[in-house]
DNA sequence: TACAAAATGAGAGTTACTCTCAGTCAAGAA
DNA sequence: TTCTTGACTGAGAGTAACTCTCATTTTGTA
């Protein structure tokens, strides 16, 4: 059994978000001690981990709920979790495809500033080094 | 010269945040027509390039906005700009890192919700469906 | 000239945290 | 036994970055 700080630090993620989370009912089968303690078993954190999984891939929580919701009615919701899981796994790709292209112009523009600082040149991108800027 | 409506269709931003981009300070050098109506010319365009680059790349605004500063001050700030950028895409790396780790869970989940499907299965992985659980 | 489409700023609303606070509870030290 | 420490609690305020609405101009085509 974990407390709120052992998922926390298994997991990665903050305590207040694990907590926001279960206020926010993404985990329904969390028990308490006597002491109204949140107690956590390895199924629980199965749930936190499908949790943190979609909200990565950026997931509304409103639609994390919706997933949750579903998983407790049971088998018969199956194909919906299909349809949204298959729509956050579409998304997540495409949320890569984005984030390498951005990268590659991050990368340039590191070798870029690389080139300015190793061999002492202007900026010549800048529009402030610019003479349509700098009139 | 293109107008708010021409740079969110070129750029796949929405008016509004392009808006919201302008009045915090991001694009220091578009032109206003006599009737205060903002003009961006293709050097603008770069700006918002590379403002898109920063914020896909989970850089904050305030940061965005210090390293809009930087460029204003000119070359002496070079090697700031080339810690954030570099820093930006180590960041970067990371996350598309981890888009792949969940990535790989959401695959494994949908191919499971297939099979079950498919084969007209249980969801063993269903806590509702484990004997620890249903009690 | 008329009028729909597009621009403006101000400001309210939203999401998903993130943080602060006041307070409870259990365990070990003095 | 009292004190301190540290983890826990819920309630609620604060924050970032949009996102949307609205009341007004402004502009471009008929």
């Amino acid at each position: 059994m974990y407390t709120i700080k052992d998922v926390a630090e298994k997991m990665g993620i903050s305590e207040h978000t694990i907590r926001f989370w279960a206020k926010s009912g993404f985990f329904p089968f969390i028990k308490r001690s006597e002491t109204n303690i949140r107690l956590f078993d390895d199924y629980d954190l199965e749930w936190v981990k499908i949790v943190k999984c979609l909200r990565v891939a950026g997931v509304e929580n409103k639609e994390i709920k919706r997933y949750i919701d579903l998983c407790i009615i049971g088998d018969s919701t199956v194909p919906e979790r299909y349809s949204i899981i298959q729509r956050t796994r579409e998304k997540t790709e495409q949320h890569i495809k984005e984030l390498q292209e951005q990268l590659s112009l991050l990368e340039y523009k590191e070798s870029f500033y690389q080139d300015i600082i190793k061999n002492n040149l202007k900026d010549s991108w800048n529009p402030i080094n610019n003479t349509e800027y700098a009139k």
